[in-house]
DNA sequence: AACATATTTTTGCGCGCGTAAAATTTCGAT
DNA sequence: ATCGAAATTTTACGCGCGCAAAAATATGTT
């Protein structure tokens, strides 16, 4: 293109031949206008340096081509690596993710909704912190933006995708009862549903195989879950308060830290002569398969979850509201076996 | 807040009985008007919904309050922890960070450009990929856009921040030196200008102490630099080709690889008795503290880069063009001694 | 060639806010 | 109480584009 640079829609209604409105329909849907008027204005925007004003668009325009995306921590690998899925998806479809992360924090997560939801965007992906969330303010967002909730299970919006922890966990817990001295469930303060149903399923699939459930709960209440990992197992292994030598953690970071742990107090983790723990985590973190040993997880498929939850709010979206009850799909779970346990 | 929806500045200038340009200038800068005036404004807003409208507000300001942000790889945790605090810096100064991730591809990147100049931020923080960079497309956007770039130092932008490699990597090149053999190095296609930089250095410091370098190359250009630190570690080791028992890598996330391949192999690292490879990496990446053993590496500075990229950024934006000279602000790298080497 | 249909052009208003200039009010200091 | 500076109000226009309705034109069919 030449250094010539238009202002406006006007001026490139000029230079192009076509009119304004026409222009605002191509910009709007390239394949809504006649092929040989698509062709001349393309041939236009060849020669001519001219983007539609972004702003003067969106104001006027009821439905955006935003997509809003929300995540609890995105320096966490799993939503780092969710969002990563989500966003090709949206950019494919001809939409714009607009990425925002709570770090944690519940006045983020109002900020960050109460700036997408003046964003006016045509769809929200919002993965609440869950316990920590500001459920009036969610309430009055899904209110507002259509809106699928992913990987916590908080009550708005219309529509839930995530992974059965009833399935997952129960998986896990019969692979170390079969293999094994039965494990006990280290977790965190539970942050969000997901953590209550994880601590909840590994009691039920525990008594059901007969056998007591030992769940212990450690400290501290933010993402650095390595570290509590870490400084957790280190104290437990010093005091000899371990109820088992096999440890189910409610998710692989937390799983890496206790590795961590064992390492530190020369005990060798896996499930070969010579092993003095098995460690087991959950969700198949992208660097589960690189700690030492290997961490045995069951992995959630992170794939399948971004895509369905693109595929039901672009459904959502384009208007069917056929849906009377607001859908949860459950992606299950596979057992990663691996050496940790 | 009642329920009173306020639609536009003109309603909420009705309601809260202060004019409409003077409202303007409040949410402009709310210390820009009168205390008493400031009061009666906030009183109002905690009684009725209103937030100006964000596209009919930079549609009218040349400048608006955007702070754009782009990074090759968001789901990399040097990356991720990077664009936490720098979110958090704009945030506090009250700009709106918006994130990019190009995920790798140049089309993204030049997408993530485009859509970004055609946001008219106030200034933007780049991390360009560099050798896969389309450097007129960054050009064109840095003459139009108040540029930092950070951490891979492209000729683009009014200022660079990022990490001495030439200091830190002698600072461990001298290290390992010292306390056994003189190390290998292992690196990847060189991605962006550091690769080159850390390789260098490298050269130059073991021939600076009378040693032949050894440089490594790996296959694989993609961001799984675990993966391929795993899959080329155990294809050396089985080959029995690596000429050192000690192995610099030019970043931590390969360093990681090369730790699950020396453990799948059943190579034992670290420097007491009894091991049998000395592993290095680069970074101090958030997990690496967490590595069995823990990874011996130079740490780079997040926070101080974060802070220093913002810092300079506003400078820019509020107009200090003194500078003539395109400053270039290294940080030095400092040694982080753990078990792995 | 004549017609029905699809597409484009013309015209003109509206969106919500920035901003400028002049008139008015408020405020603090004397 | 008086005055001048500072802040606010009034008035009015502009930003770039969406969108609606009517008129004009193009397209494809028989």
């Amino acid at each position: 293109m030449t250094a010539k640079k238009i202002k406006n829609m006007e001026e490139f209604s000029k230079v192009s031949g076509i009119s304004r409105p026409t222009l605002s329909k191509y910009f709007h849907d390239p394949e809504s206008v006649r092929k040989t008027t698509k062709a001349k204005v393309e041939s236009a925007l060849e020669e001519y340096d001219y983007r539609p004003n972004i702003f003067a668009i969106n104001q006027n325009r009821k439905l955006t081509k935003t997509i809003g995306i929300l995540v609890p921590y995105l320096a966490d690998p799993f939503f780092a690596e969710i969002v990563r899925m989500i966003e090709r998806q949206c950019i494919e479809a001809g939409f714009w993710p607009i990425v925002f992360s709570a770090h944690g924090e519940r006045e983020l997560e109002n900020n960050a909704l109460a700036t997408l939801k003046s964003l006016r965007p045509a769809g929200a992906l919002i993965a609440p912190m869950g316990r920590n969330s500001d459920l009036d303010v969610l309430r009055a967002f899904t209110d507002e933006v259509p809106t699928v909730v992913f990987d916590s299970n908080v009550a708005v919006g219309k529509a839930f995708v995530g992974s059965n922890n009833f399935q997952s966990i129960p998986l896990m817990v019969d692979y170390l009862c079969r293999t094994g001295e039965p494990p006990c469930f280290l977790e965190m303060p539970p942050v969000n549903p997901n953590a209550n149903k994880r601590r909840d399923a590994y009691c039920m699939a525990m008594e059901r195989l007969g056998h007591d459930p030992q769940v212990i709960q450690t400290a501290g209440g933010d993402w650095g879950f390595e570290r509590i990992g870490l400084e957790e197992g280190v104290r437990l292994i010093d005091e000899r308060s371990l109820p088992s030598d096999t440890i189910l953690c409610s998710n692989d970071r937390l799983a890496i830290g206790l590795l961590a742990a064992a390492y530190q107090k020369g005990l060798r983790v896996g499930h070969g002569p010579g092993c003095a723990l098995r460690i087991a985590g959950h969700d198949d973190h992208p660097w589960s398969r690189f700690t030492c040993p290997p961490l045995t997880t069951v992995s959630q498929d992170y794939r399948a979850i971004a895509e369905r939850s693109v595929h039901i709010l672009f459904g959502i979206m384009s208007g069917e509201d056929a849906e009377e009850e607001r859908p949860e799909i459950l992606f299950e779970g596979k057992l990663v076996m691996r050496a940790s346990a």
